[in-house]
DNA sequence: CGACTTTGACCCGCGC
DNA sequence: GCGCGGGTCAAAGTCG
């Protein structure tokens, strides 16, 4: 009803986005292929900054000042002035020169920077070959893979294949033609991560008026037990991010465009669900969900799936950013063992806990997909503590990671800085908050109690160097910024967090 | 006219 | 087998 105002009569115009991270301006201006580094260091050269550390001169002038002083009983009261005057120029040089100083501080920090950068998505990237070369060493999976390539009816093995790539581009060339032979697949349903679970419509629809296939039955993602290996690429599949905020809005602005196909009312939800299916790219397979919080309708829980096969603005890479974060973390944190899907984030998140500290994400092996909430409902994240999400349920394993959790709140955070950053075209603040951030993971920093787990726990580290890869891949390959965002369509429950997601208590 | 929203219908999986 | 709920499609209508 009125929860998802979105009235046809009100419209367009009405359909107001809440400017979510401020990027409207942003959005439009789309620069997502920018490097802001480079920017800045061309604004450096055009503003003629001298460099040099040249400041010898100025020490040279004191002591001549100083001696001058010393005669000041014959120096007359013009010389006086003169000295004053030497003085301020002196000042002034001075001043300049920490400018100067300052502005190659600037530099050296973002070059640090962009080495940091590099170094994570470096690790990340040979962290993810190395699970693909997992992958490829399973002979039924790469069976499968190859069928699904092919085209070729893989029965009712339901072995999903295709993992999540949060960080690379690489699958995006064979996306659509993938997903094509895929619904023309009907046995093989779920094969392509973007799709899988609406897949099954698709699959339905395209083989019906296309082919007219006899639907062979869609195992279902979950059926049957099958080697960890094979869970583990189903959960990262299967990932989910939702982002739950306050707005009076009936959208979030986060840069992307999307075209409303569908409205149902949920279970449990006076207010109804709507979906969404971005429309920047020709074929992009995001999508997402936009539902009020039952529970208080001023909460508003957006719900992303998939990955986007296209380049995107960088307003909006910060969204996709952050819920590829988010799915990253998951992904890593997530890692099946044995029957259970979600034991892995309790070793890896519940390790510790912080008193006081919001409890900033909650899995439930209960919860159809694994599922990350961003929760920015919450007043700003502080370390010391703060209050927990209303719909935090305690009884999940992600309950308790006050180092992760933290670190991550963190990357969401710049995320969200960085877009609203970008939307005012700043780069370069963008830049250093983008230092600060990683600043705050490296060992060097001092402010976290976090770096010490992430530190010990390798786990950890792969965790947030995950969720940090993707949102440093901005920076690093901004031509390839497909924002892989494995978000969940809260299909579980419509109340505001049902159990079996995790959330991570974002504020902002 | 194109892009978008609305909305009813349809399909599927799942539980009983 | 049936009903329910989630997810999607597509025709119709609206808007710029
Ligand atoms: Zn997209």
């Amino acid at each position: 009803m009125e929860c998802h105002e979105g009235g046809y009569k009100a419209k367009r115009v009405v359909l107001k986005e809440m400017d979510f991270f401020g990027t409207s301006n942003a959005a439009k201006a789309g620069g997502g292929d920018k490097r802001p580094e480079v920017v800045e260091l061309d604004d450096d050269i055009k503003l003629g900054i001298d460099t040099r550390l040249d400041l010898g001169i100025t020490q040279t002038d004191i002591d001549e000042d100083k001696a001058s002083a010393g005669h000041g009983e014959v120096l007359s009261h013009t010389e006086d002035k003169q000295t004053a005057e030497k003085l301020a120029i002196l000042r002034a040089e001075v001043e300049q020169k920490n400018v100067e100083n300052q502005n190659l501080k600037k530099i050296l920090g973002q070059v640090t920077n962009n080495y940091t950068s590099l170094r994570m998505h470096l690790s990340t990237f040979l962290q993810q070959q190395q699970q693909q070369n997992k992958v490829y060493q399973n002979p039924i999976k790469e069976c499968n893979r190859d069928k699904m390539a092919n085209g070729q009816d893989g029965g009712n093995e339901s072995t999903p294949i295709q993992m999540i790539d949060c960080s690379s581009g690489s699958r995006d060339n064979q996306d659509n033609s993938k997903e094509r032979l895929k619904r023309k697949i009907n046995g093989l349903g779920e094969c392509d991560e973007d799709d899988r679970g609406k897949s099954s419509s698709m699959n339905r629809q395209e083989d019906c008026t296309k082919q007219g296939q006899e639907r062979t039955k869609i195992p279902r993602l979950n059926g049957g037990p099958e080697e960890g290996e094979s869970q583990h690429e189903m959960t990262m599949r299967r990932a989910r991010v939702s982002v739950r905020a306050r707005s009076e809005a009936s959208m979030i602005s986060d840069g992307c465009q999307w075209r409303k196909y569908g409205q149902k009312m949920a279970k449990g939800n006076p207010c109804p669900r709507a979906y969404y299916r971005c429309t920047m790219g020709t074929s992009c397979p995001v999508r997402k969900q936009v539902q009020r919080c039952a529970e208080d309708k001023s909460i508003l829980i957006t719900t992303y799936e998939g990955q986007h096969n296209h380049p995107l603005p960088a307003a909006a890479m910060a969204m996709a950013s952050t819920t590829s974060a988010a799915a990253s973390m998951l992904v890593a944190g997530t890692m099946p063992s044995g029957d259970g899907i979600m034991s892995y984030p309790t070793n890896l998140l519940s390790r510790t806990i912080l008193p006081g500290l919001p409890t900033l994400a909650t899995i439930s092996a209960s919860a159809p997909f694994p599922t990350i909430t961003l929760d920015l409902t919450n007043p700003p994240p502080t370390p010391s503590g703060g209050p927990p999400p209303p719909n935090n349920t305690n009884n999940s394993p992600f309950a308790n990671g006050p180092q992760l959790n933290f670190a991550l709140q963190q990357l969401l955070r710049q995320a969200l800085n960085n877009q609203t950053r970008v939307s005012n075209t700043d780069n370069h603040q963008q830049q250093q908050q983008q230092r600060v951030q990683i600043d705050e993971l490296s060992p060097s920093s001092s402010n976290n109690g976090s770096q010490a787990a992430l530190a010990a726990d390798p786990n950890l580290v792969r965790a947030v160097a995950a969720a940090i890869s993707s949102i440093i891949g901005n920076s690093v390959q901004p031509q390839d910024n497909y924002g892989s965002s494995d978000n969940n369509a809260t299909n579980s429950s419509s109340t505001c967090n049902v159990e079996g997601n995790t959330s991570l208590g974002l504020t902002n």
